[in-house]
Parts: structure tokens; C-alpha cells; sequence
DNA sequence: GTCTATATAGCGATAGAC
DNA sequence: GTCTATCGCTATATAGAC
């Protein structure tokens, strides 16, 4: 059950207990079976509130997803911003961020495969694409800082950003799909390496 | 419209002209709509092909689906197998296959983010995760063969392959996000910097 | 605010003529 | 093999009691 974690990611503080308990009985049915396979019975019965209640608080189904996916970005953003401020340089937090994206792909490989799998505009055509929200954002930002310190190369700020989080999330992809003979986090070490590398590669080529 | 180079990946010459038709209407409805959003008479206005004919030669929707993403599959392997046939060298052939990937994304960005999203698995259960299939496993064969050559350093083949195929998924998926400033195939050279940093990076560390 | 019971619309799939 | 017409079901959303 992947809403132990998932609760601490969606920052519901604000929101009535049944509203809690909805949105988490939903996310609960898309992560295990999608948008589209999760019927309304299904988050009436993971989530112990009846369909009235359920339509009561939310107008429908599609303005409930959008609801969670929104808790969910926010919880992300919160959870990496507080990781940053604990941490002094930027490839330090880079480091941080990375060792954090891995353990919690260990933690919770559902959740996370519906982060990364997101398609959300096929069933909320209105949301901005994930990578140009804030958590993208922050791994940009993250990367222009290391590359003014000079930690990284003056290459171009998307390739760089591509090259820096990008066999991150290909591991991450490779772990929640099965295909990764050992635990994601046990590969930090080496993916930092990659990282390593394209920084101290000698000047020439 | 994605239909013409998407004509050239399914390669269709053994079936019969209706179910060429039917399995293009299909894909493009799927590339626009996704699968569940795409209704059997969005199928039969895209292939002017009537119901019951659909249903004549396919079993039902998710069989007809089914059959689809095997044909992708199977024409994304060939031709990559042909792309790497006209290269010498491991490195060679990975240049190639990169280049090929970013200007595929330029040509048909929908199709491209329908292979790359593709949670194929909410509606295809039974149908492995895309990158355990012979696409993905090029890729890994591809780096493995560098890494033997010592064109590539000594790290995990995991690893390795999420440092050289990660970034320039990122890309393309940045493209179809429609966030990259550029057309993708113009990153190529950057990407393949970010390549070559990772085997003349000085061996200390 | 929460619940149960139900209406209704729209979809996948089929029947059967040609 | 292809078509039109239609069935039956199921899922969303609502009505209305408490």
C-alpha cells in the first residue's frame, strides 16, 4: 500500500478528513490501476466514503484528478525544497536530490511510475506538462547554479539538465518497470560518477 | 497528420488493405487521444472503415491495440537494425541512432511522445514494459560493445546505458512538452559531447 | 454533510442483410 | 468481407432521504 508515503507527499493539512480520506483513496486506485480502469465504486471503496460524499466535495471525476495531481506536485516540490535548504552547494543538492529521487523510487515504485509515466494530459488535457512545473524547474535551476560555480560545463542548459537528471530517471524508469537487477538507490554511486565525469573530462575533443 | 513516416514503421506490406486501414485510423486516433479516449467510431470516421468490418478482423479493442504496438515494436526494430547496419563502429552506430531519435522527434512529435509515454501497461496488461523489448535492448547492446572497444568507460551497463541514451530521451521528451527552445536534432552535438565527456573524463576520482 | 438508490447516456460489441 | 442498425451493459452523475 503505497499510501504511507504518499500521505506525507500530499501536504493535506488544509483539507477536511473526508476530503483527505478521498483524495488518498484515489490516488490509492490510479496508481494501482490508472485513471481510466479506476470506476467510482473503486474510490468508494478505498477510501470508505460514498459516492454522494465523494460528488458533494469534488464536481467530478476529472476535477478530482486534477485536485490530487495538484496536492501531488505541491508535496513534491515542498519535499524537494526542503531537501535543498539542507544542503550548502549546488552539486551537493544535486547529490542530495538524486540519492532522494532513488530511495523514494525504492520506497514507493507505484507512485513513483505514476509520476513518471504520467501521461496526465490524456486524462487532464488542461495541465501544463510535469516538466514545466515547478519540480523540473528546481533541477534546472539546481544545474545553472552548478555550471556558474563551474562545478559542470558551459554546455547549453537543457542538454546539461538532460545529462545531469536524465540516467537518474532512466534508472528510476528501469526499477518501477522490473528490469533493474538491484534496488535503484545502490546505483547513486555510479550515476554520480557519470555526473563526476562530464565535469572533470579533459578540455580537449 | 502522423500517418506517413508512422506508414513506414508499421510495416504493413502482409496484411490486407482494410486492416492496414483500420490499424492506421487506430494509431492515429491513439497518438491524438490516447486509448481511451478514442472511441470505435473515432476508428471507423479515421479508417473509413465501417464497425462490424473492425470487428471482423480483430477480436475486440484491445486486441486491435495489442496488435498495433507489436507492429510499432517490430518496425522501430528494423529499423534500427538497418541504422546500425550502415555503421561501423559501436560509437558510430550510437551517433547514428541518436541522430535518428532527435529527428524522428522533429517529424512526428506525437508519435514519438505516444512510444515515449507510452504507459502501454494500463491498457495493454499483459504487454511487457517497452524497455525489457528488442528497442531497448539494442540500446543496451550498443553501449555494452563500446564499453568493450574502451570507447566507453568501465561502469555498470545499467548505468552506462542511462548515461548514454537518458539525456537524449530527456530531449525528446522535452520536445514533445513542447518546452525545448529548438528543434531537438539541432541538440545532437551537445548530446554527443556530453558522450564523449564520459570517456575522456581523467581517471582520478 | 453523508448516505442509498436510481436515472441516463454512451460505449463496446453483435446480429444479420447484402 | 463489409456494412447498418441496434442491443445490453456499465459507469458517471443525480435525486432525495436522513
Amino acid at each position: 500500500m503505497s499510501a504511507q508515503s504518499a500521505e506525507q507527499l500530499l501536504h493535506l493539512e488544509t483539507l477536511s478528513e473526508t476530503e483527505r480520506k478521498i483524495l488518498l483513496g484515489a490516488l490509492h486506485c490510479f496508481i494501482q490501476q490508472g485513471y481510466f480502469n479506476t470506476r467510482i465504486p473503486d474510490i468508494v471503496a478505498a477510501s470508505g466514503v460514498s459516492t454522494g460524499s465523494i460528488y458533494h466535495h469534488f464536481k467530478d471525476k476529472q476535477h478530482l484528478a486534477e485536485a490530487l495531481i495538484t496536492q501531488l506536485i505541491n508535496g513534491l516540490d515542498q519535499a524537494m525544497a526542503k531537501l535543498i535548504s539542507q544542503h550548502e552547494t549546488p552539486m551537493e543538492q544535486i547529490h542530495a536530490l538524486i540519492e532522494w529521487m532513488l530511495t523514494l523510487t525504492d520506497a514507493e515504485p507505484e507512485l513513483v511510475s505514476f509520476i513518471l509515466y504520467a501521461r496526465h494530459r490524456e486524462f487532464l488535457p488542461h495541465q501544463p506538462p510535469l516538466c514545466t512545473q515547478q519540480p523540473f524547474e528546481k533541477m534546472r535551476s539546481l544545474v545553472v547554479r552548478a555550471r556558474e560555480n563551474g562545478d559542470l560545463p558551459p554546455l547549453d542548459e537543457m542538454v546539461l539538465t538532460a545529462a545531469v537528471f536524465g540516467p537518474t530517471l532512466r534508472i528510476m524508469q528501469a526499477a518501477v518497470d522490473g528490469v533493474l537487477p538491484r534496488p535503484a538507490h545502490t546505483y547513486s554511486a555510479a550515476l554520480f560518477a557519470t555526473i563526476e565525469r562530464l565535469s572533470t573530462a579533459s578540455a580537449e575533443v
